[in-house]
DNA sequence: GCTCGTCAAAGTGTATACAGTTTTGAATTT
DNA sequence: AAATTCAAAACTGTATACACTTTGACGAGC
């Protein structure tokens, strides 16, 4: 028999598309993508031509980011892509590692094959990605398997806010990187689906505090920031 | 001796005070504290008028709200507050105890007296509020006990985005309560402070969750929701 | 040669204008 | 009387205008 299209299949949540909508995320993705440096003044009137609108749907959404924390917007100077002192990043980290526990605790207790099937899927897509040493769409990736695994346990809030430390998470990864460790990652991502799919939650709450933490370590804190480049395409 | 002033306090955080962010924060005010009813319309150019601005500054500050899940914006339709349904509502109330448990955890590993001192003191204020009957203000300190642990905590990333969470909650207990439970909570956050101060983790995050567990369960989830009403003073 | 002051250019902050959509209500029809 | 239609009013969404602030450069003074 050929596979039928699993009918437990678990859709990847749709985005909304409003002209502020689409301008943040193309933002967001340029900065999180790293094609935008920290540092890097966002003037509103380039953005708008860049984007063919006014300097009010600019605005709107640079006013949106700074709340993501992703850009800093300075009283009359304008906006600029952040660059999060080490302390803000400490911070950070903090939160998506309190969050990321206990997500991983409920996930656990409502594991589903369907869930882990999808788990697993991802985490194959990591894979082709590292192997073809395609960086953006691989870093792309192992973010999203964080965010995958809220959208799963179906609680939209927990997958905005964990979506948004994971967009400063990977700004703060550009500016204090050592080296990427990106191949590492992904063999933690497998081992926590693993314990997941054995019903082993404290098992797998550890693999994920393990995980988090090892992505932190992987960074210097004692460097100081990269420097402001030019604005570049942004699609 | 007269009692000098306590070298170790630690102050509550201090809010900005843009334009946009002081309509913002009147506007959460007035819905926290339940002066504006879920599924309210907020028109803008009233609003504006109100505030002595134009729509271009209110817009702002309902676009931040609606990131923030307090106001829902219908595209052509215009704002409204939020009338979070029961799925949404669990679905806060979920990553609010995911938080705070952890929150708990990490308060308990760097407790210190000035920090025991300073929730003793919040503790004390509830006190207040509830014997004086001043249900606005008891209402206020009962959330905000939870965001100044997030605050002690020194984690500003945290205390935000707790903040928000707590906002949202006291939405849907608007929404969904069955009766206020106020002092009842009050003897709850007591507790916690107590065990912290005895620097029993374990308990004081057991205690967290029965606290949060407690309020949610003080929810009637099968009642509809009760009706809009006028656009009231705002301050 | 360096500092300071002045001024134009660039940019942000807020208000206003205007086009398009939704809502309202009264007149008309059934 | 209830339903339908349609035009006016109200409102939102986006662009534009304008005042104020910052920035950077040029030139005067030391």
């Amino acid at each position: 028999m050929m596979g039928i299209m699993d009918a437990t299949e678990i859709p990847i949540t749709p985005q909304p598309a409003s002209s502020t909508a689409l301008i943040v995320r193309s933002l967001t993705k340029a900065i999180v993508d790293h094609r935008l440096q920290p540092g890097t003044k966002l003037v509103e009137q380039k953005l708008a031509d860049q984007y063919g609108v006014s300097r009010t749907l600019v605005r709107q959404a640079l006013l949106q980011m700074s709340q993501h924390g992703l850009i800093r917007l300075e009283p009359a100077r304008g906006a600029f892509v952040s660059a999060p002192s080490v302390e803000e990043a400490k911070q950070v980290f903090t939160v998506r590692r309190m969050i990321e526990a206990e997500m991983t605790r409920e996930f656990a207790r409502q594991v589903t094959p369907a869930r882990i099937r999808a788990l697993k899927a991802h985490v194959e897509r990591e894979r082709l990605a590292v192997e073809s040493q395609d960086a953006t769409s691989r870093t792309e990736l192992l973010g999203d398997f964080h965010v995958r695994m809220a959208e799963l346990i179906g609680n939209e809030v927990l997958a905005q806010v964990l979506g948004q430390m994971i967009a400063r998470c990977s700004l703060i990864t550009l500016m204090y990187q050592s080296d990427h460790a990106a191949e590492h990652s992904h063999d933690e991502h497998g081992a926590i689906v693993e314990a997941l799919s054995e019903g082993n939650e404290t098992r797998a709450v550890a693999l994920m505090q393990a995980h988090l933490l090892n992505v932190e370590a992987g960074l210097m804190f004692d460097r100081q920031a990269p420097l402001p480049d030019a604005l570049a395409v942004l699609s």
